[in-house]
DNA sequence: TAGATTGTTAATCGATTAACAATC
DNA sequence: TAGATTGTTAATCGATTAACAATC
């Protein structure tokens, strides 16, 4: 389906949490105003770029005193759908996925991992952070009763395709992958990828240059 | 330090490792030669973006037949680092260390980490995959003495700012930080993070953008 | 009031893409 | 040879930054 809906931007998306985050601690301090330059001077960003993603969540600063740092959250939390949780079914039941599991984190995020998957046997019935882990046969049929929306992959490589198959036949709109590897799904399905391997290039990378004249 | 050796794009930087999988596969399967379009069409790029991506290792492709895969395998491993192993440090042994203790892949990725090190008495002298997590107050001297140059940080935010400062005072040069917070560190001391919220903000957004008009 | 900070419009910068000659 | 693919140079695009009037 083609659309022309301007979406926003991925760099200003990826910056939006970093703020909601300082906001966050501004709020709990008590903080009334908050300035685009005090949340850029905490992350060692430009004031002005502050400005400009910040305005994307429609908030009206007021001139010379900043904006109202309640507000600013709820305005922050809404943009980002942290205040509806979203459902999600994770399959693969690995040191990744138990990591994913384990972390309680995600929901202040809205997203709820409410059930895990695993082909092995040995990894299913076992309970993770009061998460259970069902059959991997068992997808399809959950998926839809519980009109889950969302599906993250953490299963080695050569498994993550069939799983992403399975899941855009369960009727799954957008998945996370922790594979490193591109994923075929339809148009309308949402793919975001956690590579590792390319976060880790940059770093390593970095360090070789930095090292060479240090 | 100032410096005026022009570094490489961070996207760039970000795709290779990407090339480097579709190249190992064309080397299992013995092909002989990989030209830039094949590989953007298994990753859903464009060719010339590749082609320009790839001549940052200083391959020459022959025109008409591309790349030796050979020739490219070995530049892209040379780059990206693959072929020495840097030793890294890891604190914070909770859900998120042990999956990163437990994944044997970074070894392919130039990346060892050769201890853990947390502050729970608990989770001391354990081993998770073959390594050691010793008790924090250990981190400094053994560094220095093993001469450790990355340190990745897998704690929760409110301590990740310590085990930084305590990793930059023992001569750590870079930092991949999986806290959800901004490092304050010395300019010569690279950090790289990974922030699972930012990846997921995106995601969330546009499964909402999505969701409006289908 | 003077000064700080906003939102907007314009300029700059860098990354992506297009065009095309060279070449096997 | 004709056609495919390279590497390079130029054009386009989008994101970042600068400039500045408006305003509390």
């Amino acid at each position: 389906m083609k659309t022309n809906i301007k979406s926003y931007p991925d760099a200003a998306l990826k910056r939006l949490p970093l703020y909601y985050n300082v906001v966050c601690e501004a709020k709990e301090r008590g903080k009334n105003y908050i300035s685009a330059q005090f949340i850029a001077d905490k992350l060692a960003l430009k004031g002005i770029q502050v400005r400009k993603d910040i305005s994307l969540t429609g908030i009206i600063g007021k001139p010379r005193v900043g904006y109202k740092v309640e507000e600013l959250f709820l305005k922050l939390q809404h943009f980002l759908g942290y205040n509806n949780q979203t459902e999600a079914f994770l399959v693969g039941a690995g040191y990744l996925g138990y990591a994913l599991l384990g972390y309680s984190g995600f929901e202040k995020l809205g997203l709820k991992i409410v059930a895990a998957f695993d082909l092995n046997p040995n990894k299913q019935n076992i309970k993770i952070n009061g998460k259970v882990v069902f059959p991997l046969n068992r997808f399809k049929n959950l998926a839809l009763r519980m009109k889950i929306k969302v599906g993250v992959i953490t299963v080695p490589e050569n498994n993550a395709q069939e799983v992403a198959d399975l899941m855009v036949e369960s009727n799954i709109r957008g998945i996370w992958n922790f594979a490193s590897l591109k994923l075929n799904v339809p148009d309308n399905v949402i793919v975001q990828n956690v590579n590792l391997a390319s976060d880790l290039s940059v770093l390593i990378k970095k360090l070789e240059e930095s090292a060479s004249f240090n």
